[in-house]
DNA sequence: TCTGGGGTCCTAGGACCC
DNA sequence: TCTGGGGTCCTAGGACCC
């Protein structure tokens, strides 16, 4: 007989990934609540497990915080994105030594195809597998394992929360087993559904993950979308979902910033506007790629209701596709000037590159650039900052001021331990 | 004083064409 | 002067994720 083997997915998640980061390189903060915050200081994006204990809330603006880092000795530390992204990778290759079948989700999650194991003990792989990543890294994961990838979401949540998991749990197979652990599990934890949808199927009487398994998948396409109804047919078992093992190529690519306090005058806001578009061209040579179509967006303060609003953007393509830095600031400038309107106090600002090409790109008869020296001089200028530092060379739009009135801030930031040779760890005096 | 940044997918509605 | 349906393409906005 030729039955088909049963779907098995599993996630494997890193417990409080950035704060876990952090730790492994300073391990005086073992035991001691730790939070690293946005990009600017601005809120907090990760909390250790002591954090979580004393209350401090994910996104929670870091100065409402600051009674707790008087009284509890609250660690806090800026992100440091050079570093997680290198541990993430760590992590990653040690995970594929167990199960070669993954798709990277995120900075911090991978899923795993267990259908290849089927036969074998995959309860076990996962823990070994576990224990290899603590080993090699230092960082904690948990690993959720399900039929479909929603239930190995959940999964995950269960193998974090109840100590006796040891790190790994396995939904049952049967749908009748699984009655339990949904009823428990409210609908806003169900991967997918996010506070604007919990509250309205609240309002139809769907609290659980239990009651959206339960509820008729055609109302939930009819009152949401398709999305929310792969969901619900995920979590009664029907795989709406693959592991997508081959890295899926990107759309769009954005870099903005909030500034680090607000702008007024123009000459500022170009400054930041030739930044983003000199990082975003950066970036899009690295993977490769050209754009077809650049946006820009500015905007004002939206916390600040007692300030007049505004708020833009405008695009427009490029022919031909581009990745030279001069090009796209140009661009960029020219369309963030047309939307520049003086008066307004200004918070952030970015550029979008899309219509992303990262095969050959055709030249036009009619164009007049010699592309082939703006390689050149592209390839050149990225040798000299990989090697010497970022911006080490940059354009003259960006400005040289020091201390640039709309760059970020960053008090708190640990070393890059592991990616600068002045930064490694010693031992000793 | 102080509130992140970078993504994807889906849908509705308008423009335009036949 | 009034009136149709159907298709495609594009964009803006809304929802979600980490």
């Amino acid at each position: 007989m030729n039955r088909r083997v049963m779907p098995m997915y599993a996630l494997a998640d890193c417990n409080n990934f950035y704060a876990s980061c952090e730790r492994v390189f300073d391990p005086s903060l073992e035991g001691r609540p730790v939070v690293v915050l946005s990009n600017n200081d601005g809120c907090v994006i990760a909390r250790s497990q002591e954090a979580k204990d004393l209350g401090v809330r994910m996104g929670e603006p870091i100065f409402k915080c600051r009674q707790r880092m008087k009284n509890d000795s609250l660690v806090i530390r800026s992100s440091n994105y050079t570093l997680y992204d290198d541990m993430s990778r760590r992590v990653v290759e040690s995970i594929r030594a167990f199960i070669p079948d993954i798709e990277v989700y995120s900075i911090d999650e991978v899923f795993l195809n267990l259908e290849p194991l089927a036969g074998r003990d995959v309860d076990l792989i996962c823990r070994r597998a576990r224990r290899a990543v603590l080993q090699w890294t230092g960082i904690p994961i948990s690993i959720g394992i399900g039929t479909t990838k929603t239930l190995a979401k959940l999964a995950n949540r269960i193998a974090k929360k109840d100590p006796s998991a040891q790190g790994v749990h396995r939904l049952p197979t049967l749908e009748s087993e699984r009655i339990g652990p949904l009823a428990e599990t409210a609908v806003e934890d169900v991967w997918g559904i996010g506070r604007r949808w919990a509250k309205r199927l609240h309002e139809i009487g769907i609290r659980s993950a239990l009651d959206l398994a339960q509820a008729p998948p055609v109302e939930i396409r009819r009152g949401f979308n398709v999305v929310a109804m792969r969901t619900a047919l995920e979590l009664r078992g029907t795989p709406c979902q693959e592991v997508e093992d081959v890295e899926a190529v990107r759309k769009t690519l954005v870099r903005s910033r909030s500034f680090g306090s607000m702008i007024t005058e123009w000459t500022d806001m170009s400054e930041a506007i030739a930044s983003h578009a000199t990082r975003a061209a950066e970036k899009l040579r690295s993977e490769g790629g050209h754009a077809g179509r650049i946006s820009v967006f500015l905007r004002t303060n939206r916390f600040r209701e007692d300030l007049p609003q505004y708020g833009r953007s405008g695009s427009r393509e490029l022919q031909p596709a581009t990745n030279t830095t001069p090009v796209i600031i140009a661009q960029a400038l020219d369309l963030g000037r047309r939307l520049w309107r003086p008066g307004y106090h200004y918070k952030k600002a970015g550029v979008v590159l899309c219509e992303l090409e990262f095969d050959d790109v055709q030249g036009s008869l009619f164009d007049q650039r010699d592309h082939e020296r703006d390689t050149r001089l592209m390839t050149t200028l990225d040798r000299i900052n990989r090697r010497m530092g970022a911006e080490t060379v940059h354009p003259a739009a960006i400005g040289f001021k020091k201390r640039r009135r709309w760059s970020m801030r960053q008090s708190f930031r640990s070393p890059r331990y592991t990616t600068r040779w002045t930064d490694i760890p010693r031992t000793g005096p």
